[in-house]
DNA sequence: GTCTGTGAATAATTTCACAGCA
DNA sequence: TGCTGTGAAATTATTCACAGAC
């Protein structure tokens, strides 16, 4: 698989920065909470940390989008709800499937978060029969036969891939000749897409990893800071210490 | 690697930039794949690929590690199994537990891909009574009230969120008082934790919402001009031209 | 010749700090 | 006065391009 090529555009779609839209769901998801409420309006230091964000970012963000704040008072919440929305694409809707319904694809369809903000879910889709009519979050189950049918009489452009790894990537691929343009792959696997096609991916897994990571930092600053200044021999030396199961370190060095 | 100190402000995680960390799990799920087809050796270029990366990036980032490969021939792949997993902490064992066993909680109690990479589900805890005792995933759902308990008696450092919105600050508050310092956050929700808890937060819907705006983009500029005047898009050439400016390498996918 | 490792160049993102408007 | 909007500076990340090990 050496196409490579399965990444959106490095560059910024509009003028709007991609580390920008990747925010604007959290701030929009902050602006909701305050218009339930019934706030007015909101500051860029309120409405920050709301986010989680700090205010200056948050200001640059917006500055992509307009000027949609009043100097002085701050942001019209029902105002920059609206906007962002329609940035995002919220203010239409989005069919989408969700292709695998095991625990996960289970947890997906039910998942309000979808519903509320401008996605359906059209079709919930497997490739065992025995689910085939069950209904799931009030949705009966379709046979992954009909997938290509299931797509075009939906109009559907977004498909979540919730499968295991070893199906993924001949779902990904009847999803985009059926005419599916983004996919949302929960799948452990790197899915090869041609150009113009978006993928993103959620990893359960690695998204752990990365604490643990860190979390081992926090454990023991020093030891890993030697054990990667330090040329192989020695960090391997350093590490058959604590390590005893799992047989043992590879032999083969470099050099 | 390079020992010597160039001046990178110490404030910062070792020496090993947060964007490459991020990318780890991914070079190693790509290396997992390669050793359990006995492949011995990897070039950067082949790596990169399974990876869904460049080959430039993945040599930098490994080249914060230090150095694993041999020139001319490439990497080890056994050996750099070893050397990312010790990185990433996953020689050593890191007990989980999952709080909030709805579809998303049994889901990520069923989910493989923990197990496999150094965690191990310690407990699932839930609040509501109806559910505790019953088996998930071969794991007895625990309630609530023994949250501290079981932090302690299995050495938890890492917990799961996937409660409601509701519930995830009060249960992020009782996981870090018993003694908590990663958090793998699944509800949508910003949580507020002390200085040296890492918080991680994985939301299903922010990812489709990034889709949306990249499927409205593709749909039609013009949509997108219709509150704010801008500038003409200009359609951008496409970053066809991924591979190295030497050869291509031979694509897989047939057009 | 091949392919890694890495300085240097470039690009993207974040932060600063303050001008300017309500 | 209070707060936004934004150039400029600082920081971080990516890519280039090639020296050097094999």
């Amino acid at each position: 698989m050496a196409t490579g090529r399965t990444h959106r555009p490095a560059t910024r779609s509009r003028g709007i920065p991609e580390a920008t839209v990747a925010r604007l769901p959290l701030y929009l998801r902050a602006l909701t909470a305050l218009s339930e409420r019934s706030v007015p309006t909101v500051s860029s230091e309120e409405l920050a940390a709301a986010a989680g964000v700090n205010s200056a970012k948050l200001r640059k963000d917006f500055s992509y989008l307009g000027s949609y704040g009043t100097r002085g008072v701050g942001y019209d919440v029902e105002y920059l709800v609206y906007q962002i929305s329609r940035e995002l694409g919220l203010t239409q809707d989005w069919p989408v499937v969700i292709v695998g319904i095991g625990n996960l694809g289970a947890a997906l369809a039910n998942y309000g978060g979808f519903a509320s903000r401008g996605f359906r879910v059209a079709a919930l889709i497997d490739a065992d029969p025995a689910l085939t009519g069950k209904p799931v979050a009030g949705i009966p189950v379709q046979h992954t036969d009909d997938l290509e049918k299931i797509i075009q009489d939906n109009g559907v452009s977004i498909g979540v891939i919730a499968t295991p790894a070893g199906a993924a990537q001949q779902v990904c691929d009847r999803l985009v000749a059926a005419g599916v343009t983004s996919i949302l792959n929960f799948a452990p696997t790197v899915l090869n897409v041609p150009e113009g096609v978006d993928v993103r991916k959620v990893d359960l897994s690695i998204e752990l990893q990365i604490l643990a990571f860190h979390e081992q930092r926090k454990a023991g600053e020093e030891a890993a800071a030697e054990a990667a200044a330090v040329p192989a021999a020695a960090a391997r030396a350093a590490d058959s210490a604590d390590q005893g199961p799992d047989g043992d370190v590879p032999a083969v060095m470099p050099a």
